[in-house]
DNA sequence: TTGTAGGCGTTATCAA
DNA sequence: TTGATAACGCCTACAA
């Protein structure tokens, strides 16, 4: 509620002096007398500095929207929380940018209403947008998540994981296991993308391939039973499941469950992303861990550099990309 | 990057007008070679108003703070969502603060970051620091989680659920199986308050109690999985868990499996929230529901309703209370 | 039907 | 060592 003029008044100084003993300005040496009497008019006065007047003259918002596409996914609130630490350790703020909803990270960006976009994201690729929104907004945008199969996204700092990758080593996994087939979950045809990374990487190890769809989306817990359960009426039943996700996983594992038969005795199960409940899963469920932390962590350090020091260009230097990893553990074993 | 008045001279009029007639101001009918001068010219430099310089002159920044616990948890995904579905319905954004971060709630307020505080709170009572909050900013807040034992936050709009009525139901299921006593899952000693409120509900009712603690704070499923192993090496075992959380009871069933005893043939296990792994979990989870969401989205509506109309009159009107509910699924059944 | 002037709270520039 | 003054981009009397 206090401002600065009441502050100059109530100290018998002027607007300006207030401005630079409160923000310890460099270069200025203010006598004792007025700044300790600036500080406690400004004790008594309770003030607090308006960020927003100041975004205004300063053009800075102290303000990092973060965009993900699932808030109630436990894969997406790793970057949230990443993220979010990052921005408070700097003092700054964050903003959370949801699919649905129609503020988009372009127009949160062009319109100023933060200082850096990071983009969270479930897929890399098909980023020209990205492009015009860093082209038009003078923001700085980064970007982190998984790539398939289109290029990165050029002109934007990215850290990323291969996709393919992990497919690989899941389905190496299971070939080794002594599986001569797998059945992707691939739940809704919007992800079909990955599943058809799965289905190269299987032909290349040699092993059959088969995906399962469904018409419908949904979450992705329900997914997983639905699909569990289209794989329990299958003859020959599949003998091993890699789903999309760790929740798609559980979900068909509870499918299994509720058809009378067991993981991984009568069929093996792995998922994607290692979130924590798959440790907890019962069996704990083999997956690949991917590296989101990191990658969040990289690219935001990027852009809070190049906030800091005004260049963009070391925003656009180097891709970074992690390694993915698998975790064995008790969802997987020997076809029967 | 444009501005009205770029616009204004590019249409040859003034910045009033620009203003105006992007605005729809109503009471003001200007010619229509005028309008669409200005509407070609805002099209044509590709115009986006400044939400800092509007804030700075309307007092109103269009943002929503969200308070939350632990943004990794499914349970406060919810509110998470909620809020921000109903922030986005009006043109608004949602900032996140979190426990951790020196930014805290109310200095977002104070210094007028936000027009909304919304507190999702793990308990509630306690909230001095909250009114005093409400009077020092002009902003609102307003308050959704549990209640506990102490009173209701009182001047602040509040939307809450008994923890007592959901522990009293998930006590009367197990001692209606058959259950002589029960083992409360408390954790971190910082969640005693819920776990007396247990032992008083159990002795109501008649159950023998026991609680379960941890010295050290750990994430939720580890918290659980550790109680688990304690009450495996407890003589007699007891018959039936009660966990503060869908997650610590999850925990605890891993421990369960690990240590070679089944749920809930060996031992029944119930947990709270009902988050959605819960349903899924091996077995699916005997839980209590917990109406966070209708809470926020009561407590939310009352504060958008009092931005809207600037009286902060309805706010402090009511408090209002929703059920919980049990959800008997399979992890709980009469003791062997 | 349109415009002018002033201010929202802060910082930056220039002068003293 | 300190102060005027003018922005930042927008809105709102008040005037014409």
């Amino acid at each position: 509620m206090a401002t600065i003029q009441q502050i100059a008044e109530e100290a018998g100084v002027s607007g300006t002096t207030v401005s630079r003993i409160l923000n310890d300005v460099p270069g200025y040496t203010y006598a004792e007398r007025t700044r300790s009497r600036v500080l406690e008019a400004a004790r008594w006065l309770d003030y607090h500095p308006s960020p927003v007047a100041r975004a205004l003259v300063r053009r800075r918002t102290n303000v990092i929207a973060i965009a993900i596409r699932e808030p109630d996914d436990p894969h997406y609130a790793i970057p949230l929380r990443r993220a979010h630490k990052m921005a408070s350790a700097k003092g700054m703020t964050t903003t959370l940018v949801l699919p649905d909803s129609g503020m988009d990270l372009q127009a949160l960006l062009q319109r100023g209403q933060a200082d850096i976009g990071l983009l969270a994201r479930g897929s890399l690729g098909n980023c020209e947008s990205l492009e015009d929104a860093l082209v038009a907004s003078h923001q700085i945008v980064v970007v982190a998540g998984p790539r398939y199969t289109y290029p990165l996204p050029s002109g934007v700092r990215t850290a990323y994981w291969e996709e393919r990758e992990g497919l690989r080593q899941g389905l190496e996994h299971l070939a080794e296991l002594g599986h001569a087939s797998v059945t992707y979950l691939q739940g809704h045809h919007s992800n079909r993308p990955k599943m058809e990374l799965a289905r190269q990487e299987a032909e290349r190890i040699g092993l059959a391939f088969e995906a399962v769809g469904l018409n419908e989306p949904a979450p992705r817990l329900w997914e997983g039973a639905e699909m569990g359960r289209l794989v329990m009426e299958m003859r020959p039943r599949p003998t091993a499941l890699f789903a999309r996700t760790d929740e798609v996983a559980i979900g068909a594992i509870y499918a299994i469950y509720e058809a009378g038969l067991r993981v991984p005795e009568d069929i093996s199960v792995m998922g994607h992303f290692d979130i924590p409940f798959a440790e907890f899963a019962n069996p704990p469920l083999t997956t690949i861990s991917t590296p989101f932390a990191e990658c969040v962590e990289d690219v935001l350090q990027a852009a809070l550099d190049a906030l800091e020091t005004g260049s963009r260009e070391a925003l656009v230097l180097e891709n970074i990309r992690f390694p993915t990893r698998l975790v064995h553990r008790r969802s997987t074993a020997p076809p029967a």
